[in-house]
DNA sequence: GTCTATAAGCAGATAGAC
DNA sequence: GTCTATCTGCTTATAGAC
């Protein structure tokens, strides 16, 4: 209430929400383009037709983007590991976690391939996780287990790694997402050595 | 002959080979640690002691520091991408396929994983491979065959992205490569269906 | 909420001494 | 082959008008 700036009434700022969702989109696209290190500010303003300044309004520095872009599917895969991590048993923690990794990749597509690849984006999300530990790690942990072969370990690795890439490659950015789903799931699965579920 | 500027008689100035190796290492480290973008050539001179004229004098662009730290796994790649394609049979084309990226992947480590998600290296040399067609293009069309389905392509994919960046991974870098060779080439060959080869 | 204007610093790159 | 010194342009970031 108060004496506010709102022009649209119930909503606090819908235009502003709007150019906030708006510039995080772009920002993951030309993240996705170019890099995190290799994205100016600039970029962004001019691909959203505002100037640094504007930009400057949402977010106080470059790194608070970096981080506001990753911490959905940061904050999903959190979840998944910490659900995965109650089951018992090996093959329905395996289960879940690919199910839940492979669901996050495929609803936001270049975003998982980003931070799995691009340094500067690892760097910035560091400083949001400073106290709980490496996704990745965890994520390699439950998936090959305690005291893991060595192959057992790769096959992990290819498996998270592969998975995040793919999902984000522009050669697949046809596929509708129940396809991909499904295919990033039985190639997973195949990996990990679990049965194919039945049709 | 004439009256060069060498100091160490026989080979053509063994300090600047040396240099310009020692250039190459240096730069390939930092890109992984920090991205292309990332690294300026202030951080690649800090780490070789030198200052950034010096590097000046054996590169003249950072883009050819970028292009000259690729170019020798690029044309292993190229390599094994032409010898595969003169297979008949579709079997023994993956087989030689898989054999050789692995066999590359595996001796350059943090090479293929650098220029298979780092989006200014990729730039960078697409510059110097205008001609010849995306590799990456080449190596998923060898690998799923023509008019694949879904499946399949995926799969392609996943192997192809996930033993490029496991192969690069930190936690497997203590793996020696015999082993990492075997274990990478195992999870390949189950993913694109292929047999495993007898003990 | 977006603008203009500007500060301070670092980027890639060059000239010329040694 | 490496250095010092320098240039230009772009970077992140801030101050203050509208």
């Amino acid at each position: 209430m108060t004496t506010g700036t709102m022009r649209t009434g119930a909503a606090t700022g819908a235009a502003g929400e709007d150019t906030r969702s708006r510039l995080l989109a772009t920002a993951l696209r030309l993240f996705t383009e170019h890099g995190a290190e290799g994205t100016s500010l600039q970029m962004i303003a001019d691909a959203l037709g505002v100037t640094k300044a504007a930009v400057y309004y949402h977010f106080k520095t470059k790194d608070e983007i970096t981080e506001a872009v990753a911490e959905p599917g940061l904050r999903e895969l959190a979840a998944v590991v910490e659900e995965a991590a109650t089951f018992r048993r090996r093959g329905a923690r395996i289960d879940h976690l690919l199910t839940g990794f492979v669901d996050i990749v495929v609803r936001h597509r270049a975003l998982v391939a980003l931070f799995s690849s691009d340094p500067g984006v690892a760097r910035a999300i560091e400083k949001t996780l400073h106290g709980e530990e490496r996704f990745e790690k965890r994520l390699i942990a439950l998936l090959a287990g305690p005291e893991p072969d060595t192959s057992t370990l790769v096959a992990a690795h290819v498996a998270l790694a592969g998975i995040a890439l793919a999902g984000g490659a522009p050669a697949l950015a046809d596929l509708d997402d129940e396809s991909l789903r499904e295919a990033l799931l039985a190639v997973g699965r195949r990996l990990m050595g679990r049965p194919r579920p039945r049709a």
